[in-house]
DNA sequence: TAATCTGTTGCAAACGTTTGCCGAATGGAG
DNA sequence: CTCCATTCGGCAAACGTTTGCAACAGATTA
C-alpha cells in the first residue's frame, strides 16, 4: 500500500540499492540516475520508512525527553526549544511526563529506550543509583542535576541564588526566608545552601521552610508560617511558589513589596504578568533545551561526557524594596538583564 | 550488542517463534514454557525491538502530536493529559511545534507520516484543502477545527462565547468589544460570530477589533484602541491577550471592573494567579487530548468518523462587574464550575 | 597492448520481529 | 487399538531498508 523503495526502482528502471544510494549516499550514484530517480520518487510520494532503516543502521533518529510534569510552566520553552533544535538536526522527540514519580520515570526510560538514540532526563526525580543504572542501557543526558561522569546541562542556581540574596542584603534585610522546593530537587539543595551560606556571610538570619511541593498552592498555603517567622524577605524555589506567596501575601493585606519583599526562581512568563511584577532569577531553559540535544547527538562520536553549566541572572522587578535596614536612599533599580533568544 | 529474540531463544532452548508468541499471543505458548521464556527475557534484560515489530505489523505504536506554539500555556496540559493517556494505551508520543507555521505544520505531518499510526493536528494553521491532503497519508485527529468528513474534537466556544455575553449584559453592560485572534484560527470565528449574534440579539453594540496575535503583549498594545471605542466591558480570544489587557488597563489607572470588565477565553493557570483574578470561558483541554486520542486509536476498527464537542463553562471571577446599565443590585457571583480532571 | 584505476550499478545478506503453515505429541472416544 | 481433535512448537518467508562485495565499462597509465 505505501510506495516503497521497490516501487521507485521498478518505475525507474534501476536497482533498489540504487535508490537507496540515491537517498542515502548521493555521491555514490551518477548524477543523471539520481535525478531521474528523485524524480519518480518524487512522483510516486515516496517517503523512505525510517523503521526499517533504524533496523538495519541501529540508528532511529529519535530522541527521548523525559521531564516530572509538562505542564508545569518551567518546562514547556525548555520542550519547544529541544524539539526545535533536534528536528533542524533530523531528529524526532518523544515527549513523556513522570507525574514526578520515580518509578514512572525508570520505566519510561526503559521503555523509550530501544526506539531512540538517547534520552534527555530532565530534573530527574530518579536517585542517582537508578540513573546510572538505566545509563548503561542507553545514552542519558541529565538536565538540572549533576551526577558524577554523567554528561549533564546545570543551571547555576548557586550564583543566581547568591545574586538574589546580596540583592536582598543590600535593600537592608537581615532576616531572609527560604521556601524550600520538593525533597528530591538536585537544584533546592543548591540554592538553598547557596543562599543560606551567603546570608549568613552577610549578617542575616536564615530561616528554611519546607519541603514544598513546588506549585504556588504551596506558597499560598505557607503564607501563615513565613509571616510568622517575622522574615522581611523570602526566596522561593520556583516562581509558581512565589506568586502563590505573592498573592495570598496581598489578599491579606500584606503589602509587596514595602511590608515584605519576595524573589521567585526561573522567571517564567506569568512573573511579568502578575503585580507586583516579580524579581526573580532567571534560568536560560531553552538554551538549556538545545545545549542538551547538541551533547546527546556529540555524544556518539566521542566517549567525551561535558558538563554544561548555564548562566541564571537575576531580573529585578517590583517585588523587592528596602527592608528595614535600608540604607538611607536605598531603592529597587530596574534592570532587564534577560536575553533574547 | 542489544539482546534479541534470537538470544533468549538460545538461553532457554525453544525456536525464536516461540519467544515472539510469549509476548505478543502468550495464550498459544504453554504456560510452562512461557513462564521459563519469560525467566530468562527477564534475566537477560530483553525489551522487544519497536522498529521490527513495526516493521512487519505496519503499526508503530507511536502517535504524532502536533501543535502550533508548545510554550503557549493553553497547550501543555492537552499535552500532558494526551502523551498519559496515550502511554497508558501503550503509545508513545512524539510532540512537535510548528511555530504557528502552515509550511512547517505540513512538513512535519509528512515527516512524521511513516513513524505513527496518527496524528493529533492541534489547533492547526493549514488551509482545510491541505488537510484533506495530508490526511490521506496518515489518519488524523483534528483538535480545534471542524472539516467535513475529518474526525474531531472540538470545544464548545459557541456556547462559552454566549455565557459569556449572556453574563456581561446581566451586569448591564451596552457595549461589548471583542478582542480578536489570530486570522487563520476556527475558534476565533466561532467565538466572534457568536459572541456578535448574542450582543445584538441582547441589544448591545458589538465591536471588533483585531486580529491578533494571541499573546499577552497583544492585549497590551490594544489597551489605548480599546479604551478609544468606549466599551464596558471586552471579551478577549484567550487569557493571554485578557490578562495583557488587564495588567495595561491598571498600569493605567483604569479600574477593573469598575471601569471596564474583562473576559477571558481557556481559564489557563495563570488566570487564577493575577489579581483581579480573571472571568473566564474554561475551555477542557486535558479532557480534549484524551477524546483525540481514543478517537484516533479507534480509527483504526472501523472507518467511523465521529466528531466531538466538548463542554466549556464560564467561570466567574473578578474581572467582570456591574456596567453602566446594571439593574439595582447586580453583583457578580463567585461561580466555580470547573469539573476536576 | 596490457594493466590498472575509477565510477557506477547490481547482487544478496542482514537487521529483529511476526505469522501462516505444518508436523509431533498427547489424550479421549469409539 | 485406531482414529481424530487439540495443543504446542518449529520452519521459513516477509516487512523496507542498508551495505560489503563483485562486475562491468571506460579511461588512464605504463
Amino acid at each position: 500500500m505505501a510506495v516503497t523503495i521497490r516501487d521507485v526502482a521498478k518505475a525507474s528502471g534501476v536497482h533498489i540499492s540504487t535508490v537507496s544510494r540515491t537517498f542515502s549516499a548521493p555521491h555514490l550514484v551518477n548524477p543523471e540516475t539520481r535525478t531521474r530517480v528523485l524524480a519518480t520518487a518524487e512522483e510516486l510520494g515516496y517517503r523512505p520508512n525510517r523503521a526499517a532503516r533504524a533496523l538495519i543502521t541501529g540508528r532511529t533518529h529519535n530522541i527521548g525527553l523525559i521531564v516530572a510534569d509538562i505542564a508545569n510552566p518551567f518546562f514547556p520553552p525548555m520542550i519547544k526549544a529541544a524539539e526545535t533544535h533536534a528536528r533542524r538536526r533530523d531528529y524526532h522527540v518523544f515527549v513523556a511526563d513522570t507525574d514526578e514519580d520515580p518509578v514512572v520515570e525508570t520505566d519510561l526510560v526503559r521503555a523509550l529506550a530501544k526506539q531512540v538514540d538517547g534520552i534527555l532526563l530532565c530534573s530527574p526525580r530518579m536517585s542517582d543509583d537508578q540513573i546510572e543504572q538505566v545509563r548503561r542501557e542507553v545514552p542519558l543526558v541529565v538536565v538540572n542535576r549533576l551526577i558524577d561522569g554523567l554528561p549533564a546541562v546545570v543551571m547555576d542556581v548557586g550564583t543566581g541564588a547568591r545574586s538574589a540574596v546580596r540583592h536582598l542584603l543590600d535593600l537592608g534585610h537581615r532576616h531572609l526566608l527560604y521556601l524550600s522546593g520538593p525533597r528530591g530537587s538536585w537544584t533546592n539543595r543548591e540554592i538553598r545552601k547557596a543562599a543560606g551560606a551567603a546570608a549568613r556571610a552577610g549578617g542575616a538570619e536564615f530561616t528554611v521552610l519546607g519541603p514544598h511541593v513546588p506549585v504556588s498552592q504551596a506558597g499560598a498555603d505557607a503564607t501563615g508560617a513565613v509571616l510568622a517567622t517575622g522574615a522581611t524577605a523570602v526566596l522561593a524555589y520556583n516562581d509558581l511558589m512565589a506568586i502563590g506567596l505573592l498573592q495570598a501575601l496581598q489578599d491579606r493585606g500584606v503589602a509587596v513589596p514595602e511590608q515584605i519583599s519576595v524573589v521567585g526562581f526561573d522567571d517564567i512568563a506569568t512573573s511579568a504578568l502578575v503585580r507586583p511584577t516579580l524579581t526573580t532569577v532567571a534560568n536560560p531553559t531553552a538554551a538549556a533545551g538545545r545545549a542538551a540535544v547538541d551533547m546527546l547527538l556529540q555524544q556518539g562520536d566521542d566517549g567525551a561526557t561535558g558538563q554544561v553549566t548555564l548562566r541564571t541572572d537575576l531580573v529585578i522587578r517590583n517585588s523587592t524594596g528596602p527592608g528595614p535596614y535600608a540604607p538611607a536612599g536605598a531603592t529597587t533599580e530596574q534592570v532587564a538583564v534577560y536575553a533574547k533568544e
